[in-house]
DNA sequence: AACATTAACAACCGCAAGTGG
DNA sequence: CCCACTTGCGGTTGTTAATGT
């Protein structure tokens, strides 16, 4: 969640004290509730520190138009921020956690109150394969949104989904994965710090309970401590078989690299795109609803969940590729892909529809985050020491995808200036990475998690991506030979995704 | 109309990170 | 470095409204 916070003047901090005094008379704990709060009133857990002898006991439930305006007229105020002392200033029998909340969730000047809209409903979903539960990061990208909301969103859109056996995520994503079975069983695996929120570990749940014909996955996200994928899956590359791996019950901070076996960190959690990204399962086969999942299960739905996956608006870069496991091993064990993951630099995505159209072609096609951007200009080299060769047969070579530059001359223009809208299709441009060819970009994530909007313009300009609307200083959204990573950019059909069109 | 179920929303709780003394 | 305190996050629970039987 992204709060605001307000800054104060001293002299307004003096002035807002008379103020509150006028707004809310002097009034000892207790006098200024409501006749019937004394019946609400309870004595305060924990949570908010109250009970106890001395101070009268916290209110909790239901805030009341009284105390809303006694908090909004503090924080207007004083500013956001010293919960604690709000608590006491406003003279509000609420522990500070509780007006916090109430502030955020509720009394912010800036939330946007009603149902969501179809944009943001497609947002969240979108942000949920990448993030997983990420509540606070997907309302830092849906202003007037808060957590709460998106998470009661998402949780109540989860239980009807899985009531009415609909996919958790729409068809379109999910629509061309070939059936496979599949029989997974939990091993004894260590696991990250398990919250109290999770359901016992012995817990067994058969996939038909949990999501139809879906996937399902123990959530690998909520615990600071490096968790382990309770089953991840592995791709043979030669077979399309889908294998359980077993973890060993030590793995912590350890990684495996020859397979999917690896251990992720709490910055890692596993949506649907970052999951392969992470080294999750790759999934080119259906899923058989016959599975057991045994271990912790979380009621809230795992991340990744993977049905019929369609390729044709996949967020995932295809990357032609002779072993699927090579390339992620690859991938996960760079430190470009460990930082990567936690500074949320410019992400890719790009479409293989067409790629994926010829099953010959697809095959060998596997999901890899490759840069926006421009020709693969250099790369890191600084892989952990025992990690294989990654010698690559395809045209992308795993390594280089990672990291990319823009350079002038992806322009074909030679770095003259070029706008073009993300979602829009250029017939006659050229955009081209990794051996791939389309005629459009879509939405993505700049380095400091804000969106790339779908339908809005950019400028390219010598090889560095700008608002359209140059402002004073001019600067760049992405720099020329800026590097940036690969998580989140996505494509359309046919696209592939170097910015290297011939203008609007 | 009464009851049951579901959806939507609000609030609480525990945990962990951040911060300052 | 330690500790207390604050803040933020994500999961869970409780309440109310809406809908179905």
């Amino acid at each position: 969640m992204t709060v605001v916070k307000v800054e104060q003047e001293p002299a307004l901090e003096l002035a807002s004290e008379d103020r509150a005094e006028e707004l809310s008379p002097p009034l000892s704990f207790g006098e200024y509730e409501d006749e019937d709060d004394e019946e609400d009133e309870e004595t305060d857990s924990e949570g908010c520190g109250g009970g106890g002898g001395g101070p009268p006991p916290l209110k909790k439930g239901p805030w009341t138009p009284e105390e809303d305006k006694r908090l909004k007229d503090y924080v207007e105020a004083h500013g956001e921020g010293n919960w604690n002392q709000v608590q006491r200033n406003a003279r509000l029998n609420r522990c500070g956690k509780s007006c916090r909340l109430r502030w955020a969730n509720h009394l912010r000047p800036d939330l946007k109150k009603g149902p969501f809209d179809a944009e943001e409903v497609d947002k969240i979903i979108k942000f949920h394969i990448m993030w997983g539960n990420k509540w606070a990061k997907m309302a830092s990208h849906l202003p007037g949104r808060t957590d709460n909301e998106i998470k009661n969103y998402w949780n109540t859109r989860l239980k009807k989904h899985q009531r009415a056996g609909l996919p958790i995520y729409p068809e379109y994503l999910l629509s061309r994965v070939p059936d496979q079975d599949m029989n997974c069983h939990t091993p004894d695996e260590s696991r990250g710090k398990k919250r109290s929120n999770e359901l016992p570990q012995e817990k067994v749940v058969g996939m038909d309970d949990l999501v139809g014909d879906f996937m399902v996955f123990q959530h690998l996200d909520y615990g600071k401590d490096p968790v382990v994928p309770i089953n991840p899956l592995k791709r043979h590359a030669s077979t399309g078989d889908l294998s359980c791996v077993q973890i060993p019950a030590n793995t912590e901070k350890t990684f495996y690299s020859n397979d999917l076996n690896y251990v992720l960190t709490k910055s890692q959690s596993m949506p649907l795109g970052s999951a392969i990204a992470n080294g999750y399962p790759i999934f080119d086969g259906n899923l058989s609803t016959s599975g057991t999942i045994h271990g912790s299960m979380k009621t809230e739905l795992p991340s990744f969940q993977c049905s019929k996956y369609d390729f044709s608006n996949c967020w995932l870069l295809q990357c032609p590729s002779a072993s699927i496991e090579q390339q992620i091993d690859t991938f996960i064990q760079s430190p470009e892909f460990m930082s990567s993951h936690n500074n949320g630099l410019l992400g890719t995505i790009i479409n293989k529809g067409d790629v994926l159209d010829d099953p010959i072609k697809s095959e060998r096609f596997f999901e890899m985050p490759i840069p926006l951007g421009c020709n693969i200009v250099s790369q890191s080299n600084d892989y952990p020491a025992r990690h294989p060769s990654s010698s690559v047969n395809g045209d992308c070579e795993p390594d280089l995808c990672l990291l990319a530059e823009i350079q002038d001359s992806n322009s074909p223009s030679g770095g003259s200036d070029a706008i073009f809208t993300l979602g829009k299709s250029y017939p006659d441009a050229n955009f081209s990475v990794a051996g791939m060819s389309g005629t459009s970009l879509e939405a993505g994530f700049l380095n400091d998690d804000s969106l790339l909007s779908k339908d809005q313009s950019y400028l390219y300009s010598s090889g560095s991506l700008f608002d359209e609307e140059p402002c004073e200083e001019r600067k760049p959204l992405i720099d020329a030979g800026q590097w940036f990573d690969s998580a989140a950019w996505k494509s359309v059909p046919g696209a592939g995704n170097t910015p290297d069109f011939p203008g609007p």
